[in-house]
DNA sequence: TCGATTTAGATTCCATGGCATATAGTGTAC
DNA sequence: GTACACTATATGCCATGGAATCTAAATCGA
């Protein structure tokens, strides 16, 4: 329990290291389960994710959504769509972009894996921590996760 | 806001991506920062971190703390070496495995690094977020951590 | 005590990401 | 309309991590 913290004031980098560490082995539990589940792994999942909910994207539009590099990004989705779950779609409006979007193939196999995520992450977390402290964490993160993208916090260069 | 959550139950999958977009984002930033001030990168500093505090470690131990491959311990652990803050002691119990120890530079680099992560950690969340809720997220993480390291989850091959 | 099994960690190969650069397309000033 | 600056992305090189393999050392069992 690194990050215990006594009266008001959190130990910051014990918070850190805490959230690191969980961060990682849930990544690599995940990692394990889609790998043999659908033949993906984890970022994979997170790009057909976001494609799901935002089709028509930029690969820079990726890049910013995960705080990841361009060059990463186009890399990653020349994987995806070699695999035929991704298309890059001329964009009419500018043409040195693409607009990326799910085949239907890439779309059941984005649905099959948030169902596979879904219950892992259940199983993980659900399973063994009391649901409203869970609630308070989520809403934490989300609303840190808002000010960190406002701020452009942690974007590379590339 | 991906985990907005409705009533009792949370939204795994978007708290999940909120978490790592959150821990990316400060990973990056905190790796500018010790870059330009210190010559080292996040991960480095959870290696001294973690010998300063539990000196004798061995590189087993190291990947366990991590839940990263032994591998990559190893070759993690050789470049602080070479940049003279670790040494290798010969492990008197046991000659197939060494005795990881920070030298004097590297206690002081793990001090002065330590402190940088401090003050850029509250610049970042303790700026901008409300201490208690803080304070109730690190004690959830705290608790995951526990759990999934007693059940040894996300544990690479390697 | 000797051979077989297990363990620790170092090394190798491969995949991936960052960063720098290259290329193509856009917009703007004149 | 042409030159120039800017933008979007693709590509190349390098560093790092995962997984498999290899070696040395320790442990176990007869």
């Amino acid at each position: 329990m690194e990050s215990k913290s006594s009266g008001g004031s959190v130990d910051l980098p014990g918070f850190f290291a805490d959230l690191v560490r969980c961060e990682t082995r849930l990544y690599n539990a995940l990692n394990d389960r889609l790998r043999e589940r659908h033949g993906i792994v984890t970022s994979q999942f997170e790009f057909l994710r976001h494609l799901r909910a935002h089709p028509g994207s930029r690969v820079a539009d990726l890049a910013a959504e995960f705080a990841i590099g361009v060059g990463a990004t186009s890399k990653g989705v020349d994987r995806l769509e070699k695999r035929g779950w991704v298309v890059r779609q001329p964009n009419p409006a500018d043409r040195r972009s693409s607009l990326l979007d799910l085949t239907d193939e890439g779309a059941r196999l984005a649905d099959a894996a948030a169902r596979t995520v879904t219950r892992e992450l259940a199983a993980l977390i659900g399973g063994t921590l009391d649901g409203p402290a869970v609630a308070a964490a989520a809403r934490v993160f989300a609303e840190l996760r808002a000010v960190l993208e406002r701020d452009q916090v942690g974007m590379p260069t590339g």
